[in-house]
DNA sequence: TTATATGCAAAAGCTTTGCATGGGT
DNA sequence: ACCCATGCAAAGCTTTTGCATATAA
């Protein structure tokens, strides 16, 4: 959906993860590349791994593993939702949240920048230095 | 911290518990009176289950169940984290979100007015009828 | 008396870890 | 060579379910 997006957070994911000194295995990069490819909304371990099994590689200890990395350098953000974690690339020139229609399950992303002053302006009042915040709205769409 | 709330919403509680045809169980009325005095801020069924021990009664499976019956009536608020989930009473009237320092792990309430009016516009732009919505801040208090 | 509640133990679901092997640099 | 990455299987944790028993109304 935005190309240029992809390609720039898939090339800044793999120089952070050199520089973190990790190695070009076959299973991150290729998480990496799904994850660039269609990351940009959530995605669970399970998909991830189901995904990769279709090009013959993939483990669920190495995609999690992956997983976990990527969220340490702060290149994934992690969402939980019940008792499911599910990933997207972390983009800030794309800072989204998300609304789930609970009749169909869907789930629709947005930006909001009066939303993102408020927060700001809380975080303020709090003495917080954010690092992160997540904002999730659920009910039904007309 | 503030007793009015709390018997306000374990009466509210006991009330609609019991219109749904729930009876008086021992440990269901243990989680409602424990989450009256205790929940105002977010604890886990793990918590719930260790308080309740102490007394004498609950098992993980009843109040696992006495927490999902709850919140289905809509008497609790559900927040996902991790693989953790923790409840806090859902009261109209203390509506709040968290923010937590990722230093402590120390959890602070807060509410705002300018946020909650975002949220709404937000949802009004996307056609959504809000059911509930979350907002979490994770950073550093300075 | 009859439907709900409870407790124990077992199962389930997602995620993590141990360990031997394979692979990048 | 050295250390990182991977896969499998086993373990871990939280949560759910089955089933027999106890209890509220």
């Amino acid at each position: 959906v935005d190309p240029e997006a992809r390609d720039r957070w898939l090339e800044h994911a793999q120089r952070r993860a050199a520089q973190a000194g990790m190695r070009a295995g076959a299973v991150r990069m290729a998480v990496m590349e799904l994850l660039a490819r269609d990351g940009q909304c959530l995605i669970s371990a399970a998909q991830v791994t189901a995904r990769l099994r279709e090009g013959g590689i993939g483990s669920t200890a190495s995609v999690y593993r992956a997983l976990d990395q990527l969220h340490a350098l702060g290149l994934l953000r992690r969402v939980d939702e019940g008792r499911l974690a599910r990933y997207e690339i972390a983009d800030p020139l794309h800072h989204h949240h998300h609304a789930v229609d609970e009749r169909t399950g869907e789930i629709v992303s947005f930006s909001d920048a009066a939303l993102e002053a408020a927060i700001e302006a809380v975080a303020a009042r709090l003495g917080f230095a954010l690092s992160s915040h997540d904002v999730v709205l659920r009910g039904q769409r007309r």
